[in-house]
DNA sequence: TTGTATGCGTTATCAC
DNA sequence: GTGATAACGCATACAA
């Protein structure tokens, strides 16, 4: 493999002069740029980004850490985050934590390894302190799913209105007995949704039903479980809304296995807008999260970051959509 | 933040010892071992690794291409890779190449500088010659989805058997028009499943009628699409086999929408077996991947490579598995 | 067992 | 405009 040495030699001139080329700097003059390129042609000579990056202490690299990529909800994100990182000139590294704090911190490890230069989390397991130490040191953002944390700032929609309206569309729709399906975990994303759910709830003077509440994993199976426990409350409920369209899937399922028709018997409501969704049968009615929007957002944010010294932790808000579709109807 | 040298002062040794403590080297007094340790707790220290990988010149960074995170078929194949690479001390780098070939050669390009030591190909669009020329050079598997390619050489499983098994499950059942949902690129595993299909019917003494046969391109919409066209044929299949889950969802979509029940009209066989298909109303019958360990052995490969200096190009085939769920029938 | 010194491939600071 | 040369942080050959 050719170094800038062989380059340097081939093309006759010095190290310093082919660096310039390499990095287009203006003080060069045509004859010994030509030289050079034609010295880079000739030896095929592709720079060592190792040499480069200890050099400048900066990979170019963003980490990504998810608790899956197998979640199909988190695809459009990264694409989102792609785009805006290679616009850049960076790439980013994608991690599956597996929603596991240990190997978490084996990808955290790279930021301080400085093989990477700044982080998005989509549903870390850092505790709040963790995490705003980490915020302090490095540059960091949270995507979709957040804590709280002073310096570590979120791109989200508002999870409280999201919630709100498609209970309030439920409501209207003419449901009382609400089923609803979350997670057990401590995201302030996850407790906006109860908080909206219930508020839309309370606004109409509807009583909340704690027995109506249950939690899964954010997995097909999970959601097809916790569906069957609603099922098996002493009043069925006539809709249920799950806060993840995959768990909303898992629930249609196990209705369909109990005998029941969606949305004739029983009317399901999901949370995300993942593509198979208007693709099950029923499609699923849903709220629609910007996912493309705030990967691209977040990724920004943290490139905005890299450019200044100085950023105020901001969080950012994006709006999410009410999706109709054919899992709910009017009683 | 710390360096070596900052250690080394600390604990009053040299930078050389500091270094072997972290490789942990046998030849160094406890004593030694003791500050050192000492040492780099109080400093907070963690090694560069910018620094370390241009001293060995390698990252331990292994290059994951494909042609899009968004297909779930993917994301349990990623799962295996990443496994079976921290194992052995190496992370991932995924990267979407949008099925295109600039895309693809950038991500490429990492090799040549040196920020990954191998790479895995899900499904490139290098051509036969270009592949072949980047495997002698790198070391590279392909997985799945295969060109030719003399030193490249690729995971997968039997893919003519296992289109063979599909159609002749629906022979067995009493199928003789059956539809065939493809997609039109230049990968030997496309081929050799349509070349499964086509024998399965011979075998069988049924005229291969190309007039079935549609194309998609892996996307709900585009089966969808391709499922339309076959209800359009002047006689209707019986049966539709897609050589992807996606598609074979979005054709029974189709099948829905255009007023017919699957399995009870048209049977649907999809390939891959996503994790959403078991969900799916109907349950998708389909040709199983073992996707973890497709993943597991590329990495594997890649990994012996890289510890061996002679290495003999070979091809690995794993077993596929016949499933059979509600959207296949006996007629 | 330990330390010194060199180099990995670049970029950047100087002189010229 | 250009060219020496000193870092960047680490691992290791060699000397002690």
């Amino acid at each position: 493999m050719a170094t800038i040495q062989d380059v340097a030699k081939k093309a006759n001139v010095s190290v310093a002069t082919v660096s310039r080329v390499i990095n287009n700097s203006p003080l060069v003059s045509a004859d010994a740029c030509n030289k050079v390129i034609g010295a880079i042609a000739e030896l095929n000579y592709s720079p060592n980004m190792l040499g480069r990056n200890l050099r400048k202490t900066q990979t170019h690299m963003i980490l990504v850490l998810l608790p899956s990529i197998a979640n199909p909800f988190y695809s459009t994100i990264v694409k989102g985050i792609e785009d805006a990182a290679n616009e850049s000139g960076y790439s980013i590294m994608l991690c599956n934590t597996d929603s596991d704090l240990k190997r978490e911190s084996v990808y955290i490890e790279l930021l301080m390894q400085k093989l990477a230069d700044a982080a998005i989390f989509m549903a870390t397991e850092l505790d709040q302190k963790s995490l705003g130490a980490l915020a302090g040191a490095y540059p960091v953002i949270q995507c979709c799913e957040y804590k709280e944390g002073a310096k570590a700032a979120h791109v989200s929609i508002n999870n409280f209105n999201a919630a709100y309206d498609a209970t309030a569309h439920l409501i209207r729709s003419g449901h009382k007995r609400i089923g609803y399906i979350t997670c057990d975990n401590d995201f302030l994303s996850t407790a906006q949704r109860l908080s909206g759910f219930k508020s839309a709830l309370s606004d109409s003077n509807i009583i909340v039903n704690e027995s109506l509440i249950v939690s899964g994993d954010y997995s097909f199976q999970s959601g097809y479980l916790a569906a069957k426990a609603l099922l098996s409350a002493k009043e069925r409920p006539t809709a249920v809304f799950a806060i993840s369209d995959v768990m909303a899937i898992g629930a249609i399922r196990a209705f369909i296995d109990s005998g029941l028709s969606v949305p004739h018997d029983i009317s399901v409501m999901g949370f995300d807008d993942i593509s198979v969704s208007a693709m099950y049968s029923p499609s699923l009615s849903t709220i629609a999260q910007p996912k493309y929007s705030l990967g691209k957002a977040s990724a920004q944010y943290l490139l905005k970051m890299l450019g200044t010294s100085t950023v105020s932790y901001e969080n950012i808000y994006l709006d999410h959509k009410l999706m109709i579709r054919e899992s709910t109807r009017n009683i």
